[in-house]
RNA sequence: GGACAAGUGGGUGAGCGGCUGAAACCACAUCCCUGCUAAGGAUGCGUACGGGUAACUGUACCGAGGGUUCGAACCCCUCCUUGUCCA
């Protein structure tokens, strides 16, 4: 959630920046005018529970001497009424208020290029080298068919459209794709948790994919259970509405989880192959950080992410979002695109985002700084989303017989 | 699945429906004292939102949500969690 406070305080500079991710003037004056209102609603009803409190007391007195409380009683009753007509605009307001400033996305940073969508975005640098292929390479599906590695029919056999199976090395090289990033992320001080795949509402708003986008989320029929689109979700929550010492700051973790996405809005798109399905592995980053450390955090997750494709061989790009390709929450996120010799473009594999103080502001994850209780920066990044992942690995690892080489640095995962 | 019990501040743990935002102890912080390895004393010590330059002050919060009452940590209801016993 937006800075309430710094909405009042600047509210010029606060709407510049949200009109520049397309946030409607008019609705940054309404909630203004909203906070305002709810403000004066608050003084109002806080007045009068006074009033009432301190007749109440005084009820207590005069009772302990024996004196008539008649009168009292009409007044604190007159009074009774009003009080509840007080509280229940200030339900109004208060309601109105969050159903306005939920919804609102986060402010972008300056240095956040302006931009429509991801053909705006800036490319930072390319790491490594796409090889040349003297054969044309194939694209993924077709090779992962050829291997026997991904059955797609037989994933929708099971579920529907856009789930997969893999079999065989395709099985296996996944589990060693996962067990090698997490190795990995260790050793660049992320410490491993294990979450719940199944998360209530107050989670996802925490995190910002609720209220607005439930559409995109499995919801479990009958419970305020939805299914995780992203580790982000359960591990930035873990320390929701909890006050943390500054010496556990900054606080680096890498979760594996399966992530399930309905993908409403992407209908028609990449509907071959498993570059877009409804659930997929990944590995996950989250960083909890003072604020004057969470660019430093954030760079060492991009190098983090970045690193461990360099690793595995695979080349890659960097490229900065543009305000119209920027997250809901984020204030700045880096993609990182891997090239695909099938397809002959970069693909994006994994994306790191720094939200600043939006998502502690909503989850309430605060840190004592010194004597007052301060926001902390969240951050969040895919590690590498698996599947593509081995996307990635199977057209760049390719031969011209259709077999696929491994990395070096699989090997030992896979007993090789 | 059934029966019972409990959920209070960083921790332990009191709390008659009004004088309890909450005793006491521990931990913690600052200060004082002491020169000898550890102890004594003083004070302070929750969160959120609001008002005030500030000292300070208002409202809310004792698992969550409702209810009774002029007034609830304390009474009633529902839910959640934990523990013990039974299946």
């Amino acid at each position: 959630m937006i800075d309430l406070k710094l909405l009042q305080k600047d509210f010029q500079g606060v709407s510049t920046k949200l009109m520049r991710k397309g946030v409607d003037a008019l609705l940054i004056e309404n909630l203004k005018n909203k906070n305002e209102e709810l403000k004066l609603a608050k003084v109002e009803f806080e007045t009068l529970q006074a009033a009432q409190n301190a007749m109440s007391k005084e009820f207590g007195i005069y009772k302990k001497e024996g004196k008539d409380i008649s009168e009292l009683k009409a007044k604190v009753d007159a009074n009774k009424v009003k009080i509840a007509d007080a509280i229940e605009i200030q339900r109004i307001k208060q309601e109105e208020l969050e159903n306005i400033a939920m919804a609102i996305p986060n402010m972008p940073d300056d240095n956040v290029p302006d931009g429509a969508d991801e053909n705006d975005n800036i490319e930072i640098k390319k790491v490594l080298t796409p090889r040349e292929f003297a054969f044309t390479p194939k694209e993924h599906w077709e090779l992962a068919e050829q291997n026997g590695w991904i059955d797609f029919e037989r994933g929708v056999k099971l579920a529907t459209s856009r789930f997969s199976v893999s079999f065989g090395m395709g099985a296996r090289l996944e589990r060693a794709l996962i067990n090698f990033m997490l190795d990995f992320n260790r050793s660049r001080g992320f410490n491993e948790v294990s979450v719940p795949a199944l998360v209530n509402r107050a989670a996802l708003e925490g995190t910002g994919q609720l209220p607005k986008f439930e559409d995109d989320l499995y919801k479990i029929d009958g419970q305020e259970l939805f299914l995780i689109p992203t580790a982000e979700v359960p591990v930035t929550n873990l320390y929701q509405d909890e006050i943390l010492e500054e010496s556990q700051l900054p606080m680096k973790m890498t979760a594996y989880t399966s992530c399930f996405r309905k993908e409403a809005g992407a209908a028609g798109r990449d509907t071959r192959g498993m570059i877009r399905q409804h659930q997929f592995h990944k590995v996950e980053l989250v960083s909890l950080t003072k604020p004057e450390e969470s660019d430093k955090v954030f760079d060492e997750m991009v190098a983090c992410a970045s690193d461990l494709l360099s690793a595995l061989e695979l080349p890659h790009r960097l490229v900065t979002l543009c305000t119209g390709d920027l997250g809901f929450g984020a204030a700045y996120t880096v993609d990182l695109e891997v090239w695909l010799p099938g397809q002959a473009t970069y693909r994006e594999i994994s994306s790191v985002s720094n939200t600043r103080d939006f998502q502690a502001r909503r989850a309430k994850i605060r840190y004592k700084d010194g004597k007052k209780n301060t926001m902390v920066h969240t951050l969040n990044g895919s590690s590498l989303a698996v599947g593509r992942t081995l996307v990635a690995i199977m057209e760049n690892f390719q031969n011209e017989d259709g077999s696929i080489d491994i990395p070096e640095v699989l090997k030992p995962y896979l007993g090789m």
